[in-house]
DNA sequence: ACGTAAAGTAAACACCCGTTTACTTAGTGA
DNA sequence: TCACTAAGTAAACGGGTGTTTACTTTACGT
C-alpha cells in the first residue's frame, strides 16, 4: 500500500508534458511535432520526457484521453436540465463546437490526429472516440424521426459536419451556437422553401 | 518550336510515379509515404524520382491536382442532364461519394491529406480544393431554399459530412446512392416525423 | 555511326527522429 | 545524517528522411 501514496513532492510536471502535447498536436500534428519541441515548450530535456511517460504514443493517448473526458463532461453538462431531444440534441451539438472550435487544444487534437497516425496507440483511441460518439447515438435514438430511419448513418453524417467544421472555420463569421442551431434545424425540417417541398 | 513535341521516347513513367504516389498518399498519408517506397513501387530508386518531379511535394501537388481535375469531370457529367436543382445537387453528392468511397486512390487523397501537410504547396492545394468546392456552391445557391438561408454555412457542413465518410465507410453498409439521396432528403425536408415538427 | 540528352543507378550527404544510457541533482523518510 | 528514489541532463545510438552527386545506360535525330 505504499505505491498508493504516490505525489509527494511531485508538482507534477506530468500535466504540464501533457498540456504542451496537446497544443503542438492540436496545431500542427502529431507526425510533425517532436518529442524534442514538446520537452523545450516545458523547459526540459527531451529524455526527460521518458520519465513522464513511455512513448511519443503514450502520450498521444494521455492527450487524446483527457480530451474525450474534458468534451464528455462538457456535453453532460450542457445537455443535463432540458427534456425536449431536439434540444437536447442542439445543445450537445453546441458544446460539441464550442469546445472543437474555439482554442481549446485537448479538443482539437480529437479531430485533427487520426488515431491511423497513432500506431500502437490506435486501437486505444479508437475505443476513446467511440465512446464518445456512442453519446450522440443515444440522443439520436431518443429523436422522433420518421420510421425507418436510418439512425447510425444519420449520426456519422452530423458527426462528420461538425468535425470537419474546424478545417474552414473562422473567426468573426458564424458563431457555434448558430452554426449549431443550423444544423439541428435541418436535421428536423430542411431547408427547402416549404412549397418547393418533395413528397 | 522544338520544345513542344516533347516525348518522343517517353513511356510516361512520370505517370507511373504520379499513380504509385497517389496509392500511397492516400493508404498511408503524405508522411509517412517515403520517397523511396514510391520509387520502390514503380521499380525504381529514390534518385530516378528527381528526374522527374523536383520535389515530394510537387510529387503531392501533382497527384492533388489531378485528383481535382478527375473528381471534377466526374460530377460535371453527373449533374449535365439533370435540371430539378435537388436531382442535380444528390446526383453531385453521389458522384463525389462515388470517387471517395471507392477504392479510388486520387480522390481519397483530397480528403484524407490535409494542404497544411504540404508545406511549400500548401497554398496550391488550397486553391484547387477551393475551385472544387466553388461547383457545390453554385449548386446549392441554385437550390430554393428558405429565405435568408446561410448559403456557404450549408456549402461547409454538407461538405464536412461527405468528407468525412471515408473515415468511417465500410464496405456492405450503406452504399453512397443510398449516402446521397439520405443527404439530399435531409437537407431538404429534414427528418422530424410531420407531426414533431417545430414552427 | 555518333553525339546528345533523357532516364536510371548506387552511394553518399546532411540532418532529424524517437529512444536509451550513464550520470548528476535534489528532496524525503527513517 | 544518510541511503533511497524520482527528476532531469547531456550525449550518444541506430535508423530513417528528402535530396544530391557522379556515373552508367539507352534510345533517338541527324
Amino acid at each position: 500500500m505504499r505505491a498508493s501514496n504516490r505525489p509527494s513532492r511531485a508538482n507534477n510536471r506530468s500535466l504540464e508534458l501533457r498540456d504542451a502535447a496537446a497544443h503542438l498536436f492540436a496545431h500542427r500534428g502529431y507526425d510533425q511535432t517532436t518529442v524534442r519541441e514538446i520537452a523545450a515548450a516545458c523547459g526540459m530535456t527531451a529524455g526527460a520526457v521518458y520519465v513522464h511517460f513511455g512513448s511519443k504514443h503514450a502520450l498521444l493517448s494521455a492527450v487524446y484521453g483527457e480530451a474525450v473526458t474534458r468534451v464528455t463532461k462538457r456535453l453532460a453538462v450542457s445537455i443535463a436540465a432540458l427534456d425536449c431531444p431536439w434540444q437536447r440534441l442542439e445543445s450537445a451539438v453546441r458544446a460539441h463546437l464550442e469546445a472543437v472550435l474555439q482554442p481549446n487544444d485537448y479538443a482539437r487534437v480529437m479531430t485533427r490526429v487520426l488515431p491511423e497516425d497513432a500506431g500502437e496507440a490506435r486501437i486505444e483511441l479508437i475505443a476513446l472516440r467511440d465512446r464518445y460518439e456512442a453519446l450522440f447515438r443515444t440522443l439520436i435514438t431518443g429523436l422522433p424521426l420518421v420510421p425507418q430511419t436510418d439512425c447510425g448513418l444519420v449520426r456519422l453524417l452530423l458527426l462528420g459536419a461538425i468535425n470537419w467544421t474546424p478545417f474552414w472555420y473562422r473567426q468573426g463569421g458564424a458563431t457555434p451556437s448558430e452554426i449549431a442551431h443550423l444544423t439541428v434545424t435541418l436535421l428536423r425540417n430542411g431547408l427547402a422553401q416549404p412549397s418547393a417541398r418533395g413528397l
